[in-house]
DNA sequence: ACTACTATTGCAACATTGTCGCAATAATAT
DNA sequence: ATATTATTGCGACAATGTTGCAATAGTAGT
């Protein structure tokens, strides 16, 4: 299936890569007035798709995505941690990958980790 | 505020011994009739306040709950990684705990680690 | 430019999940 | 027994993410 270039598209991009942080379809559509949840939602799952962002599931099962910037490019994967504030309830990427290994007979799919607590700006207060 | 002893809390505690997986409300309606779903995330979530059980969230975004077995019990936590199958979609505890360091000036509170793939049945085949 | 193909979008509807307020019930201590 | 209050059931709710369908609009080929 190829891709196409549409607006719609270009503008999420644009906000993803606007932003230092993962974020949530809601933080989209605070920044793009007329555009289908539905749609945020194709498009955001497109680019996880092709390799161009990953999705976080934060402790409050919302979905978050990012640009992969800290991702491995050779080899692509996401085992990296994330941070979820919980007073600023921003998420972000931590650089450092997670060594991960499997019991004998698991095949690897997917990894997701978050932590939570307080960022920096918010436990100095 | 102190705890009291309830028919019904002590059929999920039951219920949460007897499984060898983390596992979903859904898993308790099943073995329970006649059972409220707030009452059910109600017990779980006191569970969790009570350092016996703790909360894993899926990539679908679902709660799923296990008993600490394998927690630290002194300095209470639960730094270890979980495993859902995508195929019979079980949640199980890994044992081996995961090494956490977090940038200066942030304050740890949770984590919540998830792989995802087959697991060892299910690759199996 | 025109056309054909089909990826993308918007809309509406839906299932599901987890939470909350409130009144009724029942566990606990006196 | 009685008083206190933790727990439960019920109903309602907001929110999230997905899907089917028809309409729209990229894209490639002529």
């Amino acid at each position: 299936m190829k891709r196409r270039n549409t607006p719609t598209k270009e503008k999420v991009l644009t906000i993803l890569k606007s932003q230092d942080y993962a974020i949530s379809h809601e933080t989209i559509a605070d920044n793009i007035i007329d555009i289908n949840r539905a749609t945020i939602y194709r498009i955001l799952n497109r680019f996880c798709e092709d390799g161009l962002a990953h999705k976080i599931v934060a402790e409050n099962g919302k979905q978050y995505f990012a640009l992969c910037k800290t991702c491995e490019v050779k080899d692509h994967h996401h085992n990296h941690l994330h941070f979820q504030c919980n007073n600023c309830e921003k998420v972000e990427c931590f650089k450092s990958e997670i060594n991960i290994s499997l019991p004998e007979g698991y095949s690897v799919g997917n990894f997701n980790g978050l932590l939570s607590g307080l960022c920096g700006n918010c436990a100095a207060d």
